[in-house]
DNA sequence: GACAAGAGATACGTC
DNA sequence: GACGTATCTCTTGTCA
């Protein structure tokens, strides 16, 4: 992993000497020398370098700690120059816009920041790269800590450890501090000794190590030497401090949040199109839709740049919106307005105005049907602090009241009204939202602020809204007559399967979904299992034991299929007409972006995440979801194929699983062949299963009781393979150990995006309780990474079919699925673009395997 | 005491 | 491991 950390300050002024002569004045009249000069030496290097992880740091506005402890600190500098101080703002946003996060602290350097980044980094397994031409930097340098130092004409270079030494004479790269202590540093006006220089102090260093010890050994000095120590003295202190990089500031962004993937978000082309990096534009490949013009009063700068004062709170949205029936409120930072939806039009379609919000998603489906287009950057509080903690409840009055201390809602509320467009969407009649979307803006400001990794939210869910709104508006077609025949016929042998049941339990009346009424007859009427035992006071009669009891009675059979023909019908069937918007003949799912503890999406009204396809008579099913025009377009559908699996490998780093998947093998096989040592070729399907299980069992952190279930073995048995799966898979068992600790230590685990799940009972004293959160604790990285991966394939899979103007429409996400309706034109080019961008997403240990057919029907398309 | 609404349990579909 | 829905069954609330 190759992290580059910045230094925007000494870049800017390094940009500002190379224009001084030749500035760069564009069309509007700005010079935007600093910001062109900058933004091509950043790109470029990126290109060139190729890091994984980036982050630029500028120093804060105000003050830091050296000039409180030596107010003449950097006192003998002239004025920044006024181009400079205007850079900061524009180069934040444009800095952010290309997917880098910029550091800064109230009170502290850039060198500080960079320098503590650059060892906790280090510590992390991180090869770090500090881009400065500083001479100070030279004291951070260690064996995976080096200096990249920008030169003339595009020249860079790298300094290590070794080179450091050598360049100052010096042992260590420490002894850089007390080189810089005792030469004083004309520019910080730092005082050090005057009358020694760098050669004098570089041998007085290699002889005694320190400034501390040079001054135990005052004698051994040459007189002229010694006096000029003597006088430096009271201020030597100081100056060793003054000139020292802080290593231990803490500082909130994570790695995650430092990962780089080359991918810009849109704003990104268009501040190039608006300041005029028309050379630049050759980097942002495919990075969103670039609209050219200006942007109205200096946003996104607005969005982007911490004020120097509130640091720990910095100001999101532009606007707060909330849309509640037909009333509209639009809330500034200082008034809330009350209109219709059409009367602030402008503002809703205003890229350049961003907008809180909370559950947006919902409110942009609402105003696109009003033919508004809700546009600009979304802080949607839900969303945010979903992410915040996926687990905890996300309610509007609940939030205002944590986070702001409002009491809001008037007196007839009950708190859980306060819920705002819940799944019925009607709030309490006649209520004034005025005072909670004016809460929104600080809401959503410090819910933003609190987000230790805000990528994911910027980069993940917030684009993702869009992409989920559009799908949701999309639809999917749902071929009513076809699957009216196919219920006719489930519901014939439903009748009859109930007369068997019916006439062998000779109950007339039996209610066949009634578990209770089966119970009694199987167990005490028919008296088909003696040993039975009632649980919690009523008899078991899920399917596997019934199952179990299937050669004692036809009955069971019977009851079995019963019921798989019922779900079928009463689930699956029966309630899609009611569902199909008469509009458009179309049905509508709701993907509920702020559910899961993993990070998954999940559907409703109805799931469309849950259509059958095991069984044959399910899978029938399928055959009812249909392009709207069958002569034009096809059903493509793109699948990840093991996706989990490979997260897995990859966060494990297991060795041969990692090699199964480069290899491109059968890796269940694998397993098994590893696990029971012996040739793949030699593999029977039963271990093949049982090996597929385990990999399954494994990931979900399955107890030895829970995998013994599934293979139906002894719990010794499954104990015995959990072992060997474990020695077989040394990494794995590693992983999971780690995994673990983690989540003990600091009660969450995290995917490889950062997103947190909380493991309140990782701890706790209650052995079931803990069991599961240790079973989450493994699970939620592996899932919810997936369920990262392929959200941000989703959001780039959109952005593909937009640039190309393509008409082909994702209508479902099942988790590791896509479904899209693709008119039979576009078929070569969509299918390409699937498999390239959900591939691609993430370079990782193991390759990243999609499957992409189309057919008639979604089954056509598998 | 009748009825409705809500909560919880059970079962089962998907990934 | 993660979900959503249908159904039954029991409890609680409301009204006369």
């Amino acid at each position: 992993m190759k992290l580059f950390l910045i230094d925007g300050h000494a870049l800017i002024f390094k940009m500002y000497y190379a224009f001084l002569g030749r500035p760069m004045i564009n069309s509007k009249g700005t010079d935007t020398s600093i910001l062109f000069g900058f933004t091509k030496y950043l790109l470029e290097m990126l290109d060139r370098e190729k890091p994984t992880h980036v982050a630029v740091s500028f120093d804060p506005p105000g003050g830091t700690f050296r000039n409180k402890l030596y107010p003449e600190y950097k006192g003998t500098r002239p004025p920044t120059p006024q181009l400079v101080i205007d850079a900061l703002e524009p180069l934040t946003a444009i800095v952010k816009s290309l997917g880098i996060p910029v550091l800064m602290i109230p009170g502290f350097e850039a060198d500080d920041v960079i320098g503590s980044m650059a060892k906790r980094s280090a510590r992390e397994g991180f090869d770090v790269y500090m881009v400065t031409p500083d001479k100070d930097y030279g004291q951070l340098i260690e064996e995976h800590i080096f200096q990249y130092k920008p030169g003339k004409g595009g020249e860079n270079e790298l300094i290590d450890v070794k080179g450091v030494c050598e360049k100052y004479g010096i042992q260590r790269p420490e002894q850089v501090i007390d080189m810089l202590a005792i030469c004083g540093d004309a520019a910080d006006n730092v005082p050090g000794v005057k009358g020694v220089g760098e050669k004098g102090a570089a041998k007085l260093l290699q002889q005694f190590g320190t400034v501390e010890n040079i001054y135990s050994h005052l004698d051994s000095l040459t007189a002229r030497q010694k006096a000029l120590f003597e006088e430096a003295m009271p201020h030597m202190a100081l100056s060793k401090t003054l000139v020292t990089i802080k290593t231990d500031i803490p500082i909130e962004t994570s790695a995650d949040d430092m990962r780089f993937g080359g991918e810009f978000s849109p704003e990104a082309a268009e501040l190039f199109a608006f300041y005029e990096f028309n050379s630049l534009k050759r980097f942002l490949r495919g990075s969103g839709s670039a609209q050219a013009g200006p942007r109205p009063q200096g946003s996104p700068a607005a969005t982007a740049a911490p004020s120097g004062k509130d640091a720990v709170v910095s100001r999101t949205a532009d606007a707060a919106i909330l849309l509640d029936g037909d009333i509209l409120y639009l809330a500034g930072r200082d008034r809330v307005r009350k209109g219709s939806p059409e009367e602030f039009r402008s503002i809703l379609e205003d890229p350049a105005v961003s907008k809180a919000g909370f559950g947006i998603k919902a409110q942009m489906n609402a105003l696109a049907r009003a033919g508004i287009t809700l546009r600009g950057k979304l802080y949607d509080c839900e969303l945010l602090h979903y992410l915040l903690n996926p687990e905890s409840s996300h309610i509007l009055g609940d939030l205002l009241k944590d986070y702001l201390g409002v009491e809001s809602g008037g007196k007839d509320d009950s708190p859980s009204e306060l819920s705002l467009f819940d799944s019925e969407g009607e709030a309490a009649p006649e209520r004034d939202f005025s005072e909670e979307c004016g809460a929104l803006l600080p809401l959503s400001d410090k819910l933003y602020s609190a987000l230790s990794n805000k990528r994911l939210y910027d980069e993940i869910e917030e684009p993702l809204t869009r992409v989920l709104s559009e799908m949701e508006l999309t639809g999917v077609k749902i071929d009513l007559a076809s699957l009216s025949d196919f219920a006719e016929s489930l519901r014939k042998s439903m009748n009859e399967r109930e007369r068997q049941v019916r006439e062998l339990a000779g109950e007339p009346d039996l209610n066949l979904a009634s578990p209770k009424q089966i119970g009694e007859v199987i167990f005490e009427k028919l008296k088909l299992d003696p040993s039975a035992r009632r649980r919690k006071g009523s008899w078991p009669t899920d399917e596997e034991t019934l199952s179990a009891l299937s050669d004692r009675s036809p009955i069971i059979e019977a009851i079995l299929d019963y019921r798989g023909l019922r779900k079928l019908l009463s689930t699956y069937i029966e309630p899609f007409a009611g569902y199909v918007d008469p509009s458009d003949g179309r049905v509508h799912t709701t993907f509920n972006q702020a559910l899961t503890s993993t990070g998954r999406l999940s559907s409703s009204n109805p799931n469309l995440q849950n259509i059958p396809i095991r069984t044959e008579q399910g899978r029938e099913i399928r055959k009812a979801f249909v392009p709207e025009n069958p002569a034009e377009s096809v059903m493509m559908s793109a699948d990840y194929s093991q996706i989990e699996l490979r997260v897995m490998a990859h966060l494990s780093a297991d060795a041969h699983l990692c090699a199964a998947f480069r290899d491109g093998v059968d890796v269940h096989a694998a397993t098994a062949a590893k696990i029971f040592g012996i040739p793949v070729e030699e593999v029977t399907p039963e271990q093949r299963r049982i090996a597929k299980t385990a990999n399954f069992g494994i990931m979900y952190g399955i107890s030895s009781f829970g995998l013994a279930s599934r293979l139906g073995t002894s719990r010794a048995e499954a104990k015995e393979l959990i072992d060997g799966y474990f020695d077989s898979f040394p990494a794995i068992r590693d992983f999971i150990s780690a995994t673990l600790r983690q989540a003990r230590d600091n009660q969450y685990t995290e995917t490889l995006f950062g997103r947190r799940r909380y493991i309140a009972d990782i701890n706790s004293v209650n052995g079931n309780l803990r069991s599961l959160a240790e079973r989450n604790a493994v699970n939620a990285p592996i899932q919810g990474t997936a369920a990262d991966i392929i959200k941000i394939a989703m959001i780039r899979v959109d952005r593909c079919l937009r640039e190309e103007n393509l008409k082909a429409r994702m209508v479902l996400q099942i988790h590791d699925e896509l479904l899209l309706e693709v008119p039979r034109s576009e078929i070569d080019r969509v299918k390409e673009i699937l498999i390239r961008e959900m591939e691609n997403v993430i370079p990782l240990n193991v390759p990243l395997k999609v499957e992409c057919n189309y057919g008639k029907n979604w089954l056509d398309a598998h």
